[in-house]
DNA sequence: ATAAAAATTGGAAGCGCTCCCAATTTTGGA
DNA sequence: TCCAAAATTGGGAGCGCTTCCAATTTTTAT
């Protein structure tokens, strides 16, 4: 049990309570001597601040929030997420945050959590995922004038800080990739296309045969939900338009896609090449090891902390902006059929 | 921006600080007409007390901290902590508190996380998840005087309040069920030695066996890890021991022994039967439906949280136990070679 | 109508800390 | 050695809230 207070220690070393706050804050100004004393008195008796005295005095509680809203419930079923809370976790260990999450579980939760996360002193800032049912949560959160950075791109409101990776130009650089080596049919299963995400990815693919003066066809696109098994609906679905090669916006996606691929007795790369999206780390070995395109999931929550903390210390405004970079990881499921090829995507 | 305090409220009210906070804290002498007018100022102003402040004077924080040691690196890969961490948040978010989340990724953590955990005003409790490597931050906090509850049951330290299923009895169920089914050489992939799941399990396996009167084989038992390789790994080494059934201590990893019974030509259930463990929701289908034992995950959270703050209120001592119940869920990976069969868990 | 009881309200103390400012001690240059 | 400047230390106010207690108002019983 821990009752002791600053006072205490300071009478059980003959100082003053000043003295104590200020050998603990590493404030210059105390002599070796009394410095080594307090110190000392500390580690004896285990002495630790009262955190919501300090909180209270100092304004800072030094807890960030990450609020995952409701409609990600896809949380435990993507393994996205558990690596983006790692991420974000490490971040707050190096930056000596606190970590406090709120899942918001049903409409109830959304309203009764508010004045939880809210400038209220028991958040120094926020970091929302984004996502177009919680972007009402988000305006009002951002009203409270608390710090706040959005995991990936909000959907109506450009005036918030935000950090995400470009969807568009990641989606386009695998679809420059498959054109590079050769393949001429080229066929998408997107991701959910209420999603920012779902729909940039989806533009990256067109802006990319576009570019390369290849025609769209409705055909070689399907939509997805990022999950495997729509992966494997997908692919069934694609076939009838014979692609010779699909860009998948999830690599589970892309693990379904290879399960029906397998299935119907086509074989990957040599019927039909595959792209997938995300590198996270995955326990099932697939077969064969997918090209994808990376992005850096960990170092995001790591980053999105760092960046939050720039805005708490330094002010809100004006909003700002991180776009992380992605690169493809190639391995074998898109064979090589050109000797030469240059990848690279910013 | 909330920088209004209870002050500003009572003069705009023309009442004292006191009956705002009455009002704030439901207490009941406050006459209607009062209550009315400042219920209504407070919606205006849109006032949200000062988290801290309060904490300060209440000695609580309303918040909880739920810890996973180093050693569960397997955060982002196993299911079943995403699940475990939604419980927890539903329990949190039912009982109105915030959930802070410290993931240690390193020995340094373990460290300097330490003040931020114990007894230090800013937790009024600690969920631990417990780990063969973790038990020495928990014999520590256990000092700091905190109430906790460790999730699965601790190593060493018999004196503290956990929570848990009874592995044993549990996997013993599943042995009983394919013993049922005529069975007569089960064998098993247990998970990793050096923890107590994995143990408990393997000797509910043991137990289950020996109650029918069948004689235990080395050759019958391989040390999985809960992956799904490791499943397919096991697997292989137990085909030339002959198996007619076997019982894997994670669904993960009878998805791995699917997978290895499917390369090797053999057929699930006819060639060998399957039990798994766990029953977390899955996204990719398995072939045959795995027949499992279905352990409460979200539940056990919700529980967890329930169980701390019961100890929060009513006292730490003595240490309590919650043992979760378990059941067969019965799917296609057995068959059903006899026609009648009661199976009940406990 | 009046006194006693009950309900309501306000004032003040104090939770444990930080930080300003003034008091005291130490240091260094003449 | 002495005095000004610098370094160190202590005291006090106050962060925003809850809660105790006393003061005031309202209700009830006589």
């Amino acid at each position: 049990m821990n009752n002791l207070t600053l006072e205490d220690i300071a009478r059980n070393c003959g100082v003053s309570r000043s003295t104590v706050s200020r050998v603990i804050n590493n404030h210059p100004n105390v002599s070796e001597k009394v410095r080594k004393r307090v110190e000392k008195e500390i580690k004896n008796t285990g002495f630790r601040p009262h955190a919501a005295a300090r909180a209270l005095v100092s304004q800072r509680s030094w807890t960030i929030g990450l609020v995952l809203p409701r409609s990600v419930q896809s949380f435990f079923t993507d393994p996205y997420y558990p690596r983006l809370i790692q991420g974000i976790a490490q971040g707050c260990n190096q930056k000596k945050y606190t970590l406090g999450l709120y899942l918001l579980t049903d409409a109830e939760d959304e309203e009764e959590i508010f004045p939880r996360i809210s400038r209220s002193g028991s958040l120094d800032g926020v970091l929302f995922q984004s996502d177009q049912m919680g972007d009402q949560l988000i305006g009002k959160l951002a009203q409270s004038g608390i710090p706040m950075v959005i995991i990936g791109r909000p959907f109506q409101n450009e005036k918030l800080s935000y950090i995400d990776i470009d969807n568009v130009s990641a989606a386009k650089s695998a679809v420059d990739y498959l054109v590079d080596l050769g393949y001429k049919r080229i066929g998408t299963i997107t991701g959910p296309l209420n999603t920012s995400v779902g729909v940039d990815r989806k533009i990256g693919y067109i802006q990319g045969l576009e570019g390369r003066g290849i025609r769209i066809e409705e055909k070689l696109i399907v939509e997805g939900d990022f999950t495997e098994e729509k992966g494997y609906e997908g692919m069934i679905k694609l076939l009838p338009a014979k692609p010779d090669a699909v860009f998948s916006a999830s690599d589970r996606m892309a693990f379904g896609a290879i399960r029906a691929l397998h299935d119907k007795g086509l074989r990957v790369p040599e019927d039909v090449a595959l792209v997938g999206f995300d590198d996270l780390p995955v326990t099932n070995p697939v077969n064969p090891p997918l090209t994808t395109v990376r992005q850096p999931v960990y170092e995001f929550g790591i980053k999105a902390v760092e960046f939050l903390d720039d805005l708490i210390t330094t002010g809100t405004t004006p909003p700002r902006r991180i776009i992380m970079g992605t690169e493809i990881v190639t391995r074998e499921s898109c064979g090589a059929r050109l000797k030469k090829i240059e990848t690279q995507a910013k």
